[in-house]
DNA sequence: GCGACAG
DNA sequence: ATCTTGTCGC
């Protein structure tokens, strides 16, 4: 079960390199918005993939799928992505609607290679998608003010990747930042557009809920 | 060498 | 991420 990190980061490098950091016009109307995330069980040997595709702009589910796959590599800070991908594109290849935005839980640009888990899906299905994530990996930003809608860039060497949110009032800000073939301003705005009262943005707040099989969402773990 | 470090 | 109940604060 031991990786060739080197080899890794040469492939991280590589994926970065096709991510694109622009799109979705000022005029986009998407049909269908899907979020992303992944959980855990077994003691950790199997993944479980989610994705939930919301219709926009009432956010009502329309579908949601969950993959199970054995887990090939250990959790390491920067290589998250090879460990959640292969779940959450098991769970993609089964959806009979195709999103047109998805949301990851995780980051985007955001990333000491450029490459989080978002980006990295965003390229392997070449759809557009937003790294939202709970927590801080790199990047620099300044201090937020207290209420909700508090907002700051967020920088990567030396460029802004994306922006630190405060969605919610008295609640830690989100990292959000650019996934594939969005733009900072639009990643921004699609998350802010998906919030509906709560810290995380529906799509993610609705996979996370599943893939980490909280109190509420255990409706969706059987039904498919 | 030391600290930081998504999920 | 996951193991887990109550509890403090708004």
């Amino acid at each position: 079960m031991t990786a060739d990190y080197a080899a890794l980061k040469v492939q991280q490098l590589s994926l970065a390199a096709d991510v694109v950091g622009e799109g979705l016009s000022r005029d986009f109307s998407p049909g269908f918005i899907a979020g992303g995330d992944v959980g855990f069980e077994q003691q950790g040997t199997i993944a479980r993939g989610v994705i939930v595709v919301l219709r926009w702009p009432g956010l009502e589910i329309v579908e949601h799928r969950i993959a199970r796959v054995p887990v090939t590599l250990p959790y390491i800070p920067g290589f998250l992505s090879f460990r959640e991908c292969p779940a959450l594109l098991a769970a993609w290849q089964q959806l009979t609607h195709r999103p047109d935005l998805l949301l990851i839980d995780g980051q985007g640009i955001a990333h000491p290679r450029g490459l989080g888990v978002a980006s990295h899906i965003g390229v392997l299905t070449d759809v557009p998608t937003i790294g939202i994530a709970k927590n801080r990996l790199c990047g620099e930003y300044s201090p937020l003010e207290e209420g909700a809608g508090a907002c700051q860039p967020l920088y990567c060497h030396h460029q802004q990747a994306g922006w630190v949110l405060r969605s919610k009032i008295r609640c830690n800000p989100l990292f959000i930042s650019i996934g594939h073939r969005v733009s900072v301003d639009m990643a921004l705005f699609w998350t802010q557009q998906c919030l509906r009262g709560y810290r995380l943005p529906e799509p993610t707040r609705l996979a996370d809920g599943i893939a980490s099989r909280r109190k509420g969402f255990q409706r969706w773990l059987n039904v498919q």
